[in-house]
DNA sequence: GTGAAAGCGCTAACAA
DNA sequence: TTGTTAGCGCTTTCAC
């Protein structure tokens, strides 16, 4: 089959120990230029690439580090996973990808997986039915390092990337008062996430300043986060038959918003409600009816965290200090 | 940091030897009842998990497989990673992902990177750019397993799946030939990809059957294949400033197909001019103009692509028959 | 400046 | 049935 050249292989064609290769490959000050020189120029001619295995058998590190995210087929986690990817690949680590489906059961198995698979380091955005945090927080008091990006876990003291939740709810909320909406639903993902606290609060925050009153009855709760148009279906339906029935929606997540202008278009109200909501999608302008919606910097989001991760994993002394990096979102407005 | 347990720790505690610890752990018949119990429930109780990289190291191999797609962020290939990681994860095996961006130079950096990274396989669907294909030959002659999917390369003997992208053509053409349109322009991707060719013969096809004139001029290839908006915009205004302007268009992609849109509104043109393509977009039913679209099934391509390999990089001989699989598209007729 | 040898965790051929 | 030993490819003391 496929036979790699080994640093054996040089040593014997060049009449050298494999320590003088091996020495010389990597630069070592000890080994005479004259050697070294030829010993490069022969590991170039033929292509020669060091066994990551062997190394990573030595150094007790794969160069490897693992990703949880509910879904990679969704804008978002696709946009934050090529940027994980941009800084990883430079960096020499391969990145392997797995996804909770927001189940709390498949996020437990992953995130077991990835770490028997000896990964150096773990990404991880919770999912949506997540409530126990036993599997995350063991890894992490074995040593094993964290980071923490969108949906983060408030209480483990380590690095975390979200994007401002808060102000970009709060500006997706103002602009629909903006337009003159005075009676504005919240469709919310599960309540235990804290991307849905957050945007919570922007929401009612953008309420308040404008005296609008605010409501319970006018948020819904998705606990599967969307992923059954079912569940978003029932949800505006409880809207739309409310004795006040709102003027417009703020939703919480990009699955949540197509879901929700599905469900209108359904239910024959795709015009008398107005909605904006977070989404990286990049066809919102061809939406009909349109959709005014939040960009969080996914691509930004997943370059830091993967900075912040190699950053853990390469620190040569144990890290106490723990930083927070919220990025700002942006309103896009459909024309 | 994090020291995990080794089969030689095991061996200290139950007052054995390492082989014979190795040995019950994977269930050698020479072992007795008796001990292999005895270590078995040892291990169990203290969570033991092979070390994969002293596995990988053994066995030459390293139970991960190498996935190359133009973009994550791209329904259809995100699905179809869905569907390889599905199979993959339940077989073991890792799956890393990479990127070419639809460039020639980031292809042949990605596979010979994951080649070094000594996957024992790698599942491609060609850059757009890609017109060498020396990179993936070599490592196919040194023996290394590859499937292709999607955008395949016909001459290399080796397992391949595809939609029935000839079909899917045919019937989006006819589609807008049935609505009344008689002179349809075929926005499509580079001309060098697998896929181009199958879908401009559906398309062909299709007119031919409906006795309309095939006009060369009709025919917009995308060498970029939509990555810049620009290119897609240029095409499509050179369609609509022919002497017969165009009544619809079919277009090959999905990033086509919404670029496409774009384009059309932003030359306000979306109503004049009908719409059909191949997209695997969840929304398009919320798009205004609508889309109507061939519909591939990613997730099963994946899947297969990925169970053929495994059998490539488990088969104990030398595999000489390579199968194609061709899978049906279908068509969405947006209301 | 270079080589010999040991060891990372695991498995398998050979001994006992 | 179990233990001893060698080796996968690489790095790193420790000699010379």
């Amino acid at each position: 089959m496929f036979k790699p050249v080994t640093i054996k292989d040089i040593a014997k064609a060049l009449n050298l120990s494999a320590s003088t290769v091996s020495r010389a490959l990597r630069g070592g000050y000890e080994i005479s230029e004259e050697t070294k020189k030829i010993v490069l120029e022969y590991a170039e001619s033929i292509n020669f690439k060091r066994n990551p295995i062997a190394l990573s058998l030595k150094e007790r590190r794969s160069y490897s580090i693992g990703i949880i995210v509910c879904e990679v087929a969704n804008v978002f986690f696709s946009q934050a996973i090529a940027g994980i990817e941009s800084i990883a690949y430079n960096k020499g680590y391969h990145v392997i990808i797995s996804q909770s489906h927001d189940q709390y059961e498949r996020e437990v198995t992953n995130i077991q997986h990835l770490a028997n698979r000896s990964v150096d380091g773990i990404i991880i955005s919770l999912a949506a039915e997540t409530k126990d945090y036993k599997h995350i927080e063991k890894l992490h008091e074995q040593g094993l390092p964290i980071v923490f990006f969108d949906r983060i876990l408030e209480s483990m003291q380590t690095h975390k990337v979200t994007s401002n939740n808060y102000q970009g709810a709060f500006d997706a909320t103002e602009f629909l008062i903006k337009k003159g909406c005075k009676k504005i639903a919240h469709l919310a993902n599960a309540p235990q996430l804290s991307i849905t606290k957050e945007r919570q609060i922007g929401y009612e925050a953008a309420l308040k300043k404008h005296n609008i009153d605010f409501d319970l009855n006018y948020i819904k709760y998705c606990e599967l986060g969307g992923s059954q148009q079912n569940e978003v279906e029932n949800a505006v339906k409880e809207l739309l038959t409310l004795p006040l029935k709102p003027d417009a929606i703020f939703v919480a997540s990009d699955r949540l918003s197509m879901g929700c202008l599905k469900a209108l278009k359904k239910y024959n109200k795709a015009n008398d409600i107005m909605i904006s909501g977070f989404s990286n999608s990049d066809v919102v302008d061809l939406l009909k009816p349109s959709l005014t919606c939040i960009r969080q910097p996914a691509f930004e989001m997943g370059r830091i965290a993967t900075e912040m991760l190699i950053n853990l994993i390469e620190s040569k002394y144990p890290i106490e200090e723990f930083e927070t990096r919220i990025l700002d979102t942006t309103l896009h407005i459909s024309e």
